[in-house]
DNA sequence: CAAATTTTGTGAAAGGAGTCACATAATTGA
DNA sequence: TCAATTATGTGACTCCTTTCACAAAATTTG
């Protein structure tokens, strides 16, 4: 397997795979073939076949691919398999949404610490929302509580205005990736990894498609 | 104008132009070039132009786009300069935060309708975290009040078991525009628009390309 | 007022991504 | 054991997107 650049596509759509592959081992089937996993995908069977091809061969001819082995091979390939710790900056609405959100621990993303500017006003309503409450630290003790808890990504949900120097603060911290939330775009120096996330982006594509049809 | 299919990474782009025209209009600035937009956007200065080509031409050579035209243009062409009524279906942790999330609200995208399929144990808490509560209401009168309220967007933020049944209901409302933040894909037919939105998928990225690098 | 400068709009080239089609390999059944 | 069947892996092709490069148009300067 030589080395070759990956497509961002490609990975968003191992992403994809690896939940129907998930929802296929509950039904219980143990085998499956490109053209089925692709159906409930909603993607070409090739299209599959070429994504996975990109990092070796996972099926056999004439049978199809072992439900269980493929999907350990993906998440393996995704670094999914692993357990990522996370913290939230800006205990805010959405911050707090985030917290207590089931879908992100069901997986192997845990939220394991929380940070604000103001931690005191916000302590009681997040405690209260979950079983295991996350202690609200004051944003001054990023760093120190980054390492001592091996966080590896941060969720940025201040306001916009905060977000790029939450972003620095990450930085600093060595939390070598960035989800931000914050409408604004931030900028991270090589070496780390910013994502953003945007709803009004979202919103203005789906406006767009129904202004347009 | 003659027809063309337009990328969607193109209606992407034009919304990020958006906002940071919107930021360039604040600084007090009446002219920019391609150049100065590509540069703020991240993207090339020819992508920029081609992008707009699609839909005319806004420039003026030699001199670059007038900020406050070019804003008003694309939000034109987005959709984005009228305002879209949206209700969110599934008054949980997501649900909550999505009806108090202020980006949503100081732009064109007004909450005008929340859903649950058990509305009094939720009536307070959402009543409570807005200046203009929202009333919950049961999801059996989403029908009735989609009409009333002429909502054409809903988000879904129901348990993902839920997600279907609840976009089915919205497609016999006829709300044509479905935003679902449930980690299970949706389908709607011919006529309707159905945008996922799967924080996972995003985590997954993240996860690969700090596995990776 | 004409030459120099700036910056757009766009045809052409380059670069990626997705689909097709088929050789290859495994399995099944007679 | 061999033909028929099934489904993968992949080279070739097509389609789409991005970047380059330059003519065209507006402005500025001497």
């Amino acid at each position: 397997m030589k080395y070759q650049k990956i497509p961002e596509a490609t990975i968003r759509r191992l992403s994809r795979y690896s939940r129907c592959l998930e929802e296929i081992e509950q039904a219980g089937e143990g085998v499956v073939s490109s053209a089925q996993l692709a159906t409930r995908c909603m993607v070409n069977a090739a299209q599959v076949r070429k994504d996975l091809a990109y990092f070796g061969e996972f099926g056999i001819r004439g049978v199809g691919y072992y439900v269980k082995d493929l999907l350990s091979d993906i998440k393996k390939i995704l670094g999914s398999n692993k357990e990522w710790r996370m913290a939230v900056i800006g205990i805010g609405n959405l911050g707090s949404a985030l917290l207590s959100y089931k879908d992100f621990l069901k997986q192997n993303y845990k939220i394991v610490a929380a940070f604000d500017i103001d931690p005191p006003s916000v302590i009681g309503r997040v405690s209260e929302k979950l079983g295991k409450p996350v202690e609200v630290i004051h944003i001054n003790r990023l760093k120190e509580v980054a390492k001592e808890r091996r966080i590896e990504i941060g969720l940025i949900t201040t306001p916009p205005s905060e977000a790029q120097s939450v972003a620095d603060l990450l930085v600093e911290a060595e939390v070598k990736g960035i989800l931000n939330f914050a409408p604004t775009q931030i900028i991270v120096p090589e070496g780390f990894v910013a994502k953003d996330v945007f709803f009004t982006t979202i919103l203005d594509n789906l406006a767009y498609l129904l202004s347009n049809n």
